[in-house]
DNA sequence: AGTTTAACGCACTATCTGGTTACTTCGTTA
DNA sequence: TAACGAAGTAACCAGATAGTGCGTTAAACT
């Protein structure tokens, strides 16, 4: 027979098409924001159709929420494998700014993600209740390491685990959200080798000296 | 005779057409982004002509970018407005704070311009040299305060100007821009009138704690 | 083997979008 | 006052853009 087509075995796979596309999307949202996504472009770089993105998320907004809840989930999910009860307090809040802060660095697509999400008014994130028990747990760890800190000695007591929290989260993400703008005002690469390990040294100690006794 | 017109009621009046679509704009792209934000919207809600649009700024980039330009250098203006050098160091770094966490807080577009860019990689600041300026002047000024304060043995030495600038920013934009999330994550309303006064203080008191001898 | 289900892709569209052409009207000044 | 440049407008365009209708085919199930 004539017949014997070379074995172009086009498996179908709806997990690897949905990933293919989701990880696409990833990029193409953290580099144009929402408006600036374009759904051919995603469908392309997917190598997938973009038949397929409706078929599996309904809209681009339903592709965009899927995107940032995944993204927020690895987040919470990586930060909880840090297990920083089983370190000192000093140690366990070094350990947590230092994995913020390359957390960040490695995962640029994250904050860009959480700042068109913000300017969307979060509405994407509004209905996923998956990040707010992620997000319990990691505060009442927060406030565990803080007493434990308060009962060894070496921590103030009365600091509130949410401002701290925030703060920490602060002085990483505003210095890499604004590494463009920044580097151009204050006349620095603020991204160089040296620039970045600076920072991450004067957040350490700022941080310790925010809860030291 | 020339009719002696006090109050020119001018029909045409480039500058103040200027002027109205340079806000409208300033609100739709703080509201949608560059890429969400469209041109016949901004020139409606200026009760301009889309084609005056392109005849004062050429192109969207090219009214995005006078924005943006605009809204940094209003920015930096009122902060020299402060006169920090006429205040003791302490008292001159809490204003600072609060004037920053004020400004923030109710010019939410400045936030959100200064995300876009940044999403932008900044070209469409790139070109201003005016930015550059405004901020050396800023830089010195803090360097200044921080060596006063060293000189009255309230402030400990060796900390670098910009870091801390960069950090006194970072705790109340992180806060602020992340207002939404932050609101479903910590499941507490960020932008309540308590919220708002308890972390403008943690936020002092944190710098203080930070600088001090 | 036959039936059903779901993955996949082509081709299409209604509408939008940044930008432009061609034109009119006002204000200033030679 | 005539003329000329600038302010202002409406209609238009070509390409883009999110979203679909419908047919095809691989795989799962019976």
């Amino acid at each position: 027979m004539t017949e014997q087509t070379p074995p172009k075995l086009r498996q179908r796979d709806a997990d690897a098409t949905r990933g293919r596309i989701l990880a696409a999307a990833k990029k193409e949202f953290a580099n144009n924001g929402l408006g600036g996504a374009r759904v051919d472009v995603i469908a392309d770089k997917a190598k997938a159709n973009k038949r397929m993105i409706y078929h599996y998320f309904g809209s681009k907004d339903g592709l965009f929420q899927t995107v940032v809840e995944t993204a927020y989930i690895d987040y919470r999910t990586a930060e909880q494998n840090l297990k920083l009860d089983h370190l000192e307090p000093q140690k366990a809040l070094e350990t947590l700014v230092r994995f913020i802060w390359n957390y960040f660095l490695k995962n640029p697509e994250f904050i860009t993600l959480v700042n068109s999400e913000n300017l969307h008014k979060a509405k994407h994130l509004k209905a996923s209740e998956a990040v707010k028990v992620y997000n319990r747990r990691y505060v009442d760890m927060m406030a565990g390491l803080l007493d434990r800190g308060v009962q060894a000695g070496v921590f103030r007591a009365g600091i509130d685990p949410v401002q701290l929290n925030i703060t920490i989260a602060a002085i990483g993400y505003y210095y890499l959200t604004n590494r463009y703008t920044g580097s151009i005002v204050f006349e620095r690469d603020l991204m160089a080798k040296v620039a970045l390990a600076e920072r991450l040294e004067f957040n350490i100690d700022s941080v310790l000296r925010l809860v030291k006794a």
